[in-house]
DNA sequence: AGCCAATCTTGACAACGATCAGATCAGCCC
DNA sequence: GGGCTGATCTGATCGTTGTCAAGATTGGCT
């Protein structure tokens, strides 16, 4: 009685409609892709009027703004996990960025509503800044020899990092890609030699060398 | 008579509406933004029908295509422009760099309109590979020592670049930076410094080896 | 002059986000 | 237990969007 029974021809109420919904969201970005989710389909999905979700979220972005939460949470999870599993020493910060972009690419359209979910926001989350990927990069970048105490140059290096992550994750989906990723002998291999190629911009590095 | 008026009540046949179509767009992304498109309104800007695109265009994506062509064009011939300024030796690639950055940054509507079209089609226009900022890049990168023809080497170096640059461009206009920018010394120095710490993924980079 | 085909308009349709009044139900107080 | 309150859900509706079919208009070729 005091649980919700989603079975059968359901209640008038539904017991945990907003949970329900933003898997129903979930679900739709992953099927459907970021085009085919609307209110309504997210409505339909979860199996109620095309008005319910109003009395949960104010709006569509307010639940696209719930997607994106439950994404960051899920990618630091992945970041923690592909930490944990990593060699000690330098490299680390790679294998950041391969997780951060592995997760895009398996979920591009949860990653999109991510990004414009930061993007709308005109600033990230706290919890993504606090306990998420922003932190663990920092963290990290400690790690590295970056001194913790100098504020400008720690935000600015994991700024740099964050952007380049995020500018690999959005093209890496790229068609075109594949023989070359095919080339250089899998999806890691190609997201690693891509990392490494980064410091063309600095003069001086091994090509402007070479 | 063999130009058309776009003077007082306009006759039944536009002269060129395409053009003005396409023109009208650009100026909606400018003044309104990303959301505030749609054909309906890019037809009405135009002072015609909301059917009357159809006749130039199969779809909204295909106006949409047409903005994001002449966007990169646009952005070439910025870039090129920046190079031409540009001092010899090191650091071109990263004038090459800020400039594409800045132009998103000034024409954000416009820049997402660019990269969701190279998304869709899921490969960039062969313009923008022969004659656009790919070319630029790699010509670039060949001036900087990159045998031209190594062509996976090349490939996935402009390709790194590319990435970079595009997450740069599209998290640069977020609000928290601007402390973070001010105290680097303006935009571009912000840029220049974001673009000199990628190689932070590269194992022994400066910090690394701090 | 006369016709053709391209161009533009009108009117319509389904789907969307959003809002509102009203129906329905759970929990609480008496 | 009876009844009230407030949260939840429905149905109807509005304005907007992308798209299409059918008709009006006209420039250009023969």
């Amino acid at each position: 009685m005091e649980q919700a029974q989603l079975t059968e021809a359901r209640p008038y109420h539904h017991g945990d409609l907003r949970r329900a919904l933003v898997d129903a969201g979930r679900r739709l970005l992953e099927v459907e892709g970021g085009a085919g989710i609307s209110l309504r389909a997210v409505a339909r999905e979860a199996g109620v009027s095309p008005a319910a979700p109003y009395h949960h979220f104010r709006d569509k972005s307010e639940l696209l703004d719930a997607l994106a939460i439950e994404g960051w949470d899920q990618l630091a999870v992945q970041m923690r996990a592909a930490l944990a599993e990593a060699a000690p020493g330098r490299g680390r910060l790679v294998t950041l960025g391969v997780a951060y972009v592995q997760f895009a690419k398996m979920n591009p359209a949860i990653y999109r509503v991510m990004f414009d979910c930061s993007q709308s926001h005109e600033s990230m989350p706290e919890k993504l800044r606090d306990e998420g990927a922003y932190r663990l990069v920092c963290d990290t970048l400690v790690e590295s020899g970056i001194d913790p105490m100098d504020e400008v140059s720690l935000e600015l290096a994991a700024v740099a990092i964050w952007c380049a992550a995020h500018g690999v994750a959005e093209m890496v989906g790229f068609k075109e890609f594949a023989p070359l990723q095919a080339h250089l002998g899998g999806e890691e291999a190609f997201l690693r030699a891509i990392f490494s190629q980064l410091d063309l911009f600095r003069p001086g590095s091994a090509v402007a060398a070479g």
